[in-house]
DNA sequence: AGTACAAAGAATAAATTATTGACGCTGCCT
DNA sequence: AGGCAGCGTCAATAATTTATTCTTTGTACT
């Protein structure tokens, strides 16, 4: 029980000088931190052993018993958000860089709360299936290049077989080879580039897998796919737009890595393997 | 700030025995109430004045202002309300997308914190400046090609002319027309391959500024640096390491980013127009 | 090799905390 | 009224805990 309800409830039966204690206690919780009891039975006028005595009859070890409760009892209060809630939406008091923090846990969140759980699961498997009999294609144009290179990277590192094209030409061409069993992993922000949506359709006439990685708006890309991704995030700011996109989706993401590397041992072991090999490549 | 993360922040800069008291209260925080720094010290077979150092490099007083902060954040994480209910952070009941995101955003805090925001405004201007009368070079190579291929294509599309290589012999070609008023950004996770220090050397020699981003260690390449970002991200997890390196990577980025943009409007007008020029490319 | 420096521990000083015993007060019983 | 039991307070002091100093050890850099 918090020892400032304990203090509060005990109060009529105290002593005069106990009485003291408790109220400036109840009052000065929060300066009791640089106290110790002599300086506290200083700031009171009575002896130090009659503070540690009340802390004993409230029934803490000692002092520091107490003094260590009441600190989380405050900290308990006001609850954890105090850094936060304040300078809540927008404040003129934030930081910039706390509210790109609060931007981007605001898209992170919208994309988490439109892609159920189930289609995150689905996605894995899909890929995990295709990493076993099958081969992983993955495309992007622009910056999206950036987001279909590191997950590519990603699962190479997983032991998954990927092939990873930046433009539209090659990606043609390697579709060919592709067939039943295998993904095609399409990352387009706005999902409707004509190339990309023709290389999509051929693959999934090859009865290959579709999953396309977009934003969250009815676009042609999407629609094609057996499996689709969408990304939230939204600012007015032009130059804040792209982090807060690219944010949310690397948390989509990585929340298929996870469940890829947690699927199966195999996979993990051979992760660690790749890592150890890359760094001892790196610093011969 | 709670000394849980500061301690996760450092931990890079510790050495054996200091580690070893910061891992111990990470994971028995909510012992500490009843340990005092000579059982603490018993406890890792360490001397009691070693502890009390320990607290003192983090900033604290002493040992018991630690055990209090330590009680505080305690507190504070399992909100007040539930005490058994819902166990402490990690807990079972938690999904691995919550527990996921709040890895990230530890590891995000945390390298917040060791990268004070003069440092960060000083980047800014250095490449700032760089893209006005020079060039900027970047290289990073493996998982850092990654990321610093996302930060190359951000600052073009600032009107910011930049030089991105992703192997050592095309950055050594290209260092040799580097200059006064040039920089170069060197990603490097550990930040001790050989290549990557040479070329860094060189570009200094020619009266480069270098900027390197590392991991929070002392390495080679961070002390070659004229200016330091510096990363924290830990995790036991193998696959789940480079998922918070990369979040806190990408935050700190973003700040300089954002400053980059914030600091001149003809900068925000060169992105708004690169920007529309590449959509109306992919979407004919 | 030699020096400089940092880190850890042992010893010790300082501080804080807990206990003891003395003193005084109040209430109550004879 | 006198005396005594019980409680509360405090000063003194014992015990514990914490902080500092100093020495040793190991390590990096000439």
């Amino acid at each position: 029980m918090s020892p400032l309800v304990k203090i509060r409830s005990e109060r009529d039966r105290m002593s005069a000088v106990e009485r003291r204690v408790g109220d400036f206690i109840l009052e000065n919780a929060q300066l009791l931190r640089d106290y110790s009891s002599q300086q506290l039975a200083n700031a009171l006028g009575i002896s130090q052993s009659s503070v540690v005595k009340f802390t004993q009859k409230l029934g803490y070890k000692g002092y520091p018993d107490l003094k260590y409760s009441v600190g989380e009892a405050i900290a308990r209060a006001d609850n954890g958000d105090a850094p936060e809630a304040a300078p809540a939406a927008g404040g003129p008091g934030e930081s910039p860089a706390e509210n790109l923090w609060r931007r981007k846990s605001e898209a992170e969140e919208a994309t988490r709360l439109i892609n159920p759980p189930k289609a995150i699961r689905a996605v894995a498997r899909a890929i995990d299936q295709a990493g076993r009999d099958g081969k992983v294609f993955i495309i992007g144009l622009g910056e999206d290049d950036i987001y279909a290179r590191n997950f590519a990277l990603r699962l190479s590192l997983l032991g998954i077989l990927t092939v990873h094209d930046f433009d539209t030409a090659r990606m043609t061409a390697n579709a060919s080879a592709a067939g039943a069993g295998d993904v095609l992993l399409v990352f387009s922000e706005h999902g409707n580039h004509p190339a990309l949506c023709k290389i999509s359709r051929y693959f999934r006439e090859r009865r290959g897998k579709l999953i396309s990685v977009t934003r969250h708006t009815p676009n042609p890309l999407r629609t094609l796919a057996d499996l689709a991704l969408v990304v939230s995030a939204h600012d007015e700011l032009p130059y804040i737009q792209p982090l807060l996109y690219q944010s949310a989706l690397q948390h989509l993401l990585d929340g298929v890595f996870v469940l890829l590397c947690e699927g199966h041992d195999s996979r993990g072991a051979t992760l660690l393997a790749n890592l150890e090999r890359i760094q001892l490549m790196l610093e011969p």
